[in-house]
DNA sequence: TCTATTCATTGTAATATTGCGATGAATAAA
DNA sequence: TTTATTCATCGCAATATTACAATGAATAGA
């Protein structure tokens, strides 16, 4: 009926999931690559970096904050975002367990 | 206007964010992980492992088979699916090209 | 204090996703 | 041919996502 049953899955599965969404749109992964390539925190030149409105830059960060990807921190009147590298590892770890738990046998 | 701006994006972006949505749900992940356990091809019993109605882990299927994850052979009257080892390792190193690229160095 | 800047939040509209019952196509077996 | 099995697709309802303009909160500087 539209939502999603959670309840019929692992914790795990439900997180990984959660994770694979915050990648799943290519704002929030052009975002994550540009915090990357920009090393130390950056705000919302996002906007003129990406070409979305401004809210729309904000929920997107918003989302990735949720899952834990990036921290941000006040400064002054501004906003400065980083990748949030111990969820950085934890993530990267989860997903090499999964890419690496595959060996081709197929049909 | 709820329609994703995927002109504003480089096409590498794009296809990692649909990747990602592939994963972004626990059915799929699910799926997929049986998928790999099972090894050889399975067929909808995953309608009896992961308790979802056959309508929907078909629809699920299907989203993981237009992003290229899985393959689907007939067999007779049931259907054969299987991981799909080139989609997979292509997959496979663009995920971990992202996730090697960020070094820690932050705010 | 007043103004400008930066950003989050709210509200709204358009579209996408999720889930399932019902139906239909295809094959296998009787 | 008839029946059973397996699955995809259609149609619907509920919910989630995406995007943006407008507004508001907070700080910095004049």
């Amino acid at each position: 009926m539209g939502v999603s049953r959670t309840d019929l899955f692992t914790s795990e599965q439900n997180e990984l999931a959660l994770v694979a969404k915050a990648f799943a749109h290519p704002a929030r992964v052009a975002i994550i690559e540009y915090l990357i390539k920009a090393n130390q925190c950056i705000n919302s030149d996002l906007v003129e970096e990406l070409g979305l409105a401004q809210a729309t830059i904000s929920q997107h960060l918003k989302e990735l904050k949720s899952v834990g990807l990036i921290a941000g921190t006040v400064e002054g009147t501004s906003m400065c975002y980083c990748i949030n590298a111990e969820v950085w590892n934890k993530v990267k770890n989860r997903l090499q367990g999964l890419m690496d738990s595959y060996d081709p046998n197929c049909c």
